[in-house]
Formats: structure tokens, sequence, C-alpha cells
DNA sequence: GTAGGGTTAG
């Protein structure tokens, strides 16, 4: 990997020829100067081209040359010329210096080498090890799923009278996060943390505060959040973070409105946090707030902001200005393509996606198993049912990629919104693995279309043994037993579910009219224009029951939303925004049907949930 | 003149 350097990595703008000539009248103190200056400015590849001019200029590196290279191969992660520069050090005799000796643990910890870091540290004799040495061995079983040695090592530490420091618990901390059990025990190491006084430290703090949002206890995070004497905007980052990973997107905006009257300036973490909260509630008109911040940044050309705008607009329904972005880049990654083909596939443009999709393995870009969900996905919702097949064998034979449960569910999906029930099923036997809810909930789903009680029924008992407590598959079969008029069916759900004690929010859609948001929830008569509301409605229904059989799929509240956005949004509009209606094959059926017949296009957004909103219908609140 | 750590983006 050291060969693949360049001259242009030099440092200095002038010929290696020169440099060369220039280094070979230096003592080895004039070189480990450079070396040093490089590192601090964070040239670790010119700082390890320098290293090997050096032994090429036969100077020989010493005891202070080797921990800034090992620091070099650590963090470019370059196992291979880390171990040559390990011969080095033991060819030079530099390899008893605990200083060098830090610096190799801390490198085979880092590349994953973590056998290799404790032999390093075995060798080094008991009374030369100090906190550096413990400190760079604990961090390294953490990052390499060593958690146990790590606590033991740590524990050691502590036996033996070895001092503990804000570094260790940095190390150690992460290895606390994870499964939600293991919450008990991080607050059990932050009464350690602050009794050893050691949560001063604003950077442990932080790392605190990961391991609480991590662990998913984010009421535990948000209290110790509060608490935080000292918030940089790494600490806003951790929780704002961890609030758009969990679910939390309302939250997500408040904090960020409580950052920005603080004072606090966010940074491209921030705002990729708070874009992909604005992508999950729709609240486009943030979003472009913060584009405008961007586009007036240094960081406008950032790769992931950029990739988090198109997630945005695209999950807000507005195609043509994630498209925009997206021709607009420079450099497009694999996270760029699947946030488009994503937002295409989403809004029922399958053909668009899978044409984006073509285009991107024409240019040569390997895909990986997320973009396949959003490729799979997109066929699903536009009844590119064969395509999506080819596709999913693709996976295996042309890319050697696993497929995942994630993506046997996105083909249960794909078949069974085909009526192949009997595929549908037949795959989630042959499963290489446990089917997960999503699959057989992918079965309910597509049960509840083609009105198959008997396996909808056998799909349901498995996803309720998965997911007992998701209210969605109670009510889609509760849903499919009323169309089947089987009243037997509807109670013995309703007795689950009160068993249970699951109770189902009411099912709204809404509408984002001059400035305000209209909500609409099944049976409504609380708006002001009701009248005119249900006399559009029953035309609609008029229009579609004459053109197709299809629409049936959309419940009350979506019928009423879209009533209400024909009666109201200005005469040339094109497009217009209906939030919350579930996107589903007759869902988009109906709208093209709408669309052709009132000249209009309609974009859809996929479900959210909204939390700020009063019963019948809701005025412009803060996010809109 | 040198060394150890964490947060982060579909």
């Amino acid at each position: 990997m050291f060969h693949t350097m360049t001259k242009q990595s030099l440092p200095f703008h002038t010929s290696t020829k020169l440099i060369s000539r220039h280094f070979q009248t230096m003592i080895t103190p004039s070189w480990n100067t450079h070396l040093r200056e490089l590192t601090k400015h964070g040239n670790y590849e010119q700082c390890l081209d320098l290293y090997r001019q050096m032994l090429r200029s036969s100077r020989a590196p010493n005891a202070f040359t080797f921990p800034v290279i090992l620091k070099s191969c650590a963090v470019l992660s370059h196992p291979v010329y880390g171990t040559q520069v390990h011969c080095h050090v033991i060819k030079t005799g530099c390899h008893s210096e605990p200083f060098v000796q830090t610096g190799l643990i801390a490198l085979y910890g880092k590349c994953g080498f973590v056998g290799d870091a404790r032999k390093v540290f075995d060798e080094s004799p008991e009374s030369q090890k100090l906190t550096v040495c413990y400190n760079a061995l604990v961090a390294g079983y953490v990052r390499n799923d060593g958690f146990c040695d790590g606590f033991e090592l740590f524990c050691k530490m502590r036996a033996l009278g070895v001092r503990v420091d804000a570094v260790t618990m940095l190390g150690l901390i992460p290895g606390f996060s994870g499964e939600c059990g293991r919450v008990r025990f991080g607050e059990s190491l932050h009464c350690f943390v602050a009794k050893s006084g050691l949560d001063g430290d604003f950077c442990v703090g932080n790392c605190l505060l990961t391991m609480y949002v991590r662990c998913g206890a984010m009421e535990v995070a948000r209290k110790f959040f509060d608490r935080m004497c000292v918030k940089e905007v790494g600490t806003w980052n951790a929780m704002i973070s961890g609030y758009a990973q969990n679910g939390y997107a309302t939250e997500v905006l408040e904090l960020y409105k409580d950052l920005e009257s603080c004072g606090v300036e966010p940074n491209p973490i921030t705002l990729v946090g708070v874009l992909s909260s604005c992508a999950h509630l729709g609240a486009q008109r943030i979003g472009v707030d913060i584009e405008k911040k961007i586009r007036n940044s240094s960081f406008k050309d950032n790769i992931f902001l950029n990739n988090a705008l198109i997630n945005m607009y695209a999950r807000c329904g507005n195609l043509v200005k994630a498209k925009e972005i997206f021709d607009s880049l420079l450099e497009k990654n694999l996270v760029s393509w699947t946030a488009i083909i994503g937002g295409y596939g989403m809004h029922g443009q399958g053909e668009t996606a899978v044409h984006l999709f073509n285009e991107m393995i024409r240019c040569n870009i390997m895909p990986d198993g997320p973009i396949f969900v959003s490729v799979l996905s997109a066929c699903s919702h536009a009844g590119l049912t064969d395509i999506g097949l080819d596709y999913f064998n693709s996976m295996k034979t042309n890319y050697g990629l696993k497929p995942g449960p994630e993506h046997y569910s996105c083909v249960v999906d794909l078949l069974g919104r085909a009526g192949r029930l009997d595929e549908a099923q037949k795959l989630i036997k042959t499963m290489p693995m446990k089917p997960d809810g999503a699959v057989w909930g992918a079965l309910l789903g597509a049960c509840k279309i083609h009105k198959n009680v008997d396996l909808a029924e056998f799909a349901f008992d498995r996803v309720i043994e998965l997911e007992p407590t998701n209210i969605g598959y109670y009510v889609l079969l509760s849903n499919l037993y009323t169309e089947v008029n089987n009243t037997d069916g509807i109670l013995r759900i309703r007795v689950m579910m009160r068993e249970k004690r699951l109770k189902k929010d009411p099912g709204y859609s809404y509408v984002d009219h001059k400035g305000k948001t209209h909500l609409f929830v099944a049976g409504d008569h609380n708006h002001p224009q009701t009248k005119e509301i249900y006399a559009m409605l029953e035309r609609l229904d008029e229009l579609v029951n004459l053109s197709s059989s299809s629409g049936g799929g959309m419940v009350h509240s979506e019928r009423l939303a879209i009533a209400f956005a024909l009666l109201t949004t200005d005469i040339g509009q094109d497009i217009l925004v209906i939030k919350n209606l579930r996107v589903c094959g007759d869902c988009h059926v109906f709208i093209k049907l709408v669309s052709k017949v009132i000249d209009r296009q309609f974009i859809i957004r996929d479900p959210t949930r909204f939390h700020h909103f009063k019963d019948g219908f809701c005025s412009c609140k803060d996010y809109w």
C-alpha cells in the first residue's frame, strides 16, 4: 500500500530530487522535527512518504522517530507497513523504548491485530507499563469486540494501582454500548466515572452520552444531556444523531432549535441528523432553510450533506429538486444513488428508479446491500415483478452479495403484491435465515390485498410471535376481516388487542395548504369545508369506480385529504404534496387515475408519524 | 523533540 503514494503527496512544492538532496544533509533530529510537523497538521500520508525518503537517504530512525511513524500507520490503518516499521524498530534496538511500545500497541489495536498488541504489551516489563500503555490495549480490546478482556485489563489496572484517567474511560465506555440490557452496567460505570472525578472531561461526557444512546436509553441520555455543564457541538451531535437514529424526529427538530438559540454553530454532522428528521416528518420548510445555510457555508460540497438533502427532498415528494441536486454533484457515491433511486421508488416511479440503477451499473459502481433494498422496493411499488426478481437473483450471481432478511421481505412483498402468494410462501421456506417480522408482515400485507384469509391468519400468527406489540399487523388482519365480513375475526382481534393492552392511534392524513396543515381522520366532520369535501369525495369515488375497480385500498382519511386538496389548491399548480398517504399499489393506482381525470400531477410521500396535531385538523405549527 | 481516546453521516 505504501507504493501507491504519489510524488504529489510530498511536502513542499519542489521536485523529489531537490527534496532528497535537501534531506540528505539532515541529521536524524531534523528529520524527526519535519515528521512531527506533518502529523501535527494531519498530513499522515506525507509523513510516511518522508519516512521512506529518510530510509532511502540511509538515515537511521531513532526512538523519537518511531512513535510518530507508528501513529501515522495507525491513523491510516496501514497494518502491513506498520509491521515493516515494527521490523525497523527491532533492527534499530528501539523495541524496549516505552514510547515505541505504546505506539506499537496502539497501532495493532487500531488495525484489528489485538493479539499482536497483547504480545508487545506482555513483552514490556511491568515496571515500564504506565497508564498510556494500558489505555492503548484497553481501547484495542474494546474496539475489536473484546469487551470482557478490556474490562478485565481495566480491573487489573485498578488492582495494581495503575492510575486510571479520562483516556482510559474513553477507551472503555464504548464497550458498554449495545444491547439495552447493558444500560445498567453503563450506569454503574458512569457512577465510577463521577466518583473518580473524571466526568469533568467533556469528551468523557460525550462518550457516556453516546453509550446511553447506543443502549437505546433515550430518556436517560436526555436527562444526562440536560445536566451536562459543558456542551460543545459534538455533544449536541451525539444527542441529535441519537434521536434521529431512534426515530425521534420531532425531538431532533426541537433540539436543533435549542442549539440555535444557544448560539452553537452546527457542523455538517449536526445538519445531516436534522435533515434526516426533516425527511421523516416531511418538514420541507426547515429542510429548505438548512439548504440555504449549507449553500452559504464552507461545507456546501460535503457529500454527506448533499446526500442528506437529496434524501430529504425525495422523501418530501420534491423529486425535481432531489434530482437537481443529484445531477449537480461532481462526486456521487453509492449513498447518493441509493437516495435518488429510493426517492423515485417510494413515489411509485419504479421505471425511473430502475433506469437510474442501470445507469449506475453502467458507470461501474458496485452496488451494495442497501441499494438493492431501494431497487427491490421500487420494483414492488411499481409492479415490476419479474424485473425485481431478476435483480434479486443478480445480487448473488453478478455481485457476490448475500441477501439479508430485508431483501427477502422486499421480494415477498414483490411476489405478494403481484398475487404470486404461493411463490412468496415458498421463498420464505427456502430462506437461509430465520424469517423476521418484516418478512411475515409482507406476506400478511399481500394476503390483505388479495383477500386470502387462510394464509393471512398463518402469516399473522408468525408475525405476532416476533412482534407482539406492532399494532399495524392487528389492524391489517382486522381490516381484511372487515372486507370479507368476518365478524368473528374482527372480534377476536379486538379481544387480542385488549388483552395485550394495545391501543391504536387514529389513522390520519394531512395536506399542506397556504401555510396550514390540514389533518383528517376517518369520518371527519370537523373541517369548516366539510360539505364541499364530501361532495368532492363523492365525485372522485364515482370517477374511480367508473374507470377501474382499484382504489379501494385507500382509507377514508386519505380520501378526505385528497378531496380537500383538490378543492383548495390553486389552479395551475402542477405538483401537490399530500402527506401521510400509505404508499401501496392501490394508492398509486388511485392517485394516477385521479390526476389523469383532473389533469394534475400528484406526488405522494411515505407514511410518517406526526405528533403535533389537535383533533380534526390542525393549523400550521412551528415546523411547517 | 516522542505515546494512549471518543463523537459522526443511507
